[in-house]
DNA sequence: ATAAAGTCTATAGATCAGGTAGACTATTCT
DNA sequence: AGAATAGTCTACCTGATCTATAGACTTTAT
């Protein structure tokens, strides 16, 4: 499961993401329209933007708004800036690489093939979940109802 | 990532597939050859033979062996054992569903649509990856060395 | 009886998630 | 200049969870 953490940065990001182009958006117009506590968001987005996915302005008329194109910001980048690793085992990341203490040969180790193949492919779909992308899925399961 | 308890989890029902057949095994061995500790391996054992997978023998003699067949047991349900669900997120978990507080509308959330997609591929995976499907990977490994 | 082996209950340290509080700094408007 | 606005920084708290460890108890084979 991803943390909340997680969770608010994405949808505060798909939420700036529908507003790109109007200008900066203010922290606590975020916070209660995507109904995410503000003093916790407020840790989020600086993360954000130490990522360089974000930017701000300070002072009246401020606010954050996105730095990069909505079609480069993905849920792999998102999730791997607040959770760490997307693999279910450590010995499996590109990143965050570290062996299993208790493993005996890394190298033929059939639960590390398993858990290798469902990485790369959690990966790949992850990377292109871009925020345009989110968009347009929502706008396509509207049509559907 | 997953729980040292379901890596040790999974370790240990290799140890006792590959050599299945052969009788009860005694925690101490399980826990040696694999590098468990020892008390931490009793209580997760335990678990496995409450949910059906292992059975135990008390006494001289005893130890502990599969229940099930090795084809029958896979990755899929020993994480969901021990780590809860596999999905990212609650609202597209089957047993475990749970609504995001802070999601507007479910039935048209874009976060969802990709999250429900990952989760679907990565169970297809992990439910093949049975025991005996570990096994096989681990030896065709061997033979490309 | 005795030794071997699983079972049960309790506890403890470390880490982390999720959230809160408040002072500080920069910017804009009048 | 000064008030209002809005982001920044530091610190803290609470509860849960992970990873074990200890020890007494029960069952079984010989």
């Amino acid at each position: 499961m991803i943390s909340k953490k997680t969770k608010y940065a994405i949808n505060a990001l798909v939420f700036l993401a529908k507003r790109n182009g109007e200008g900066p958006i203010i922290i606590s117009e975020i916070a209660d329209k995507e109904h995410i506590p503000r003093k916790f968001l407020e840790s989020i987005l600086l993360n954000l933007k130490k990522a360089g996915i974000l930017a701000s302005k300070k002072g009246k008329g401020g606010g954050y708004y996105l730095l990069k194109d909505p079609n480069e910001i993905n849920l792999a980048d998102v999730m791997r800036l607040f959770d760490g690793p997307i693999a279910f085992l450590p010995c499996v990341t590109y990143k965050y690489y570290e062996r299993c203490e208790e493993c005996k040969d890394e190298e033929t180790c059939g639960i590390r093939d398993v858990f290798f193949e469902v990485k790369k492919k959690t990966v790949e779909l992850l990377k292109q979940a871009s925020l345009s992308e989110i968009i347009k899925r929502e706008n396509r399961l509207i049509t559907l109802l």
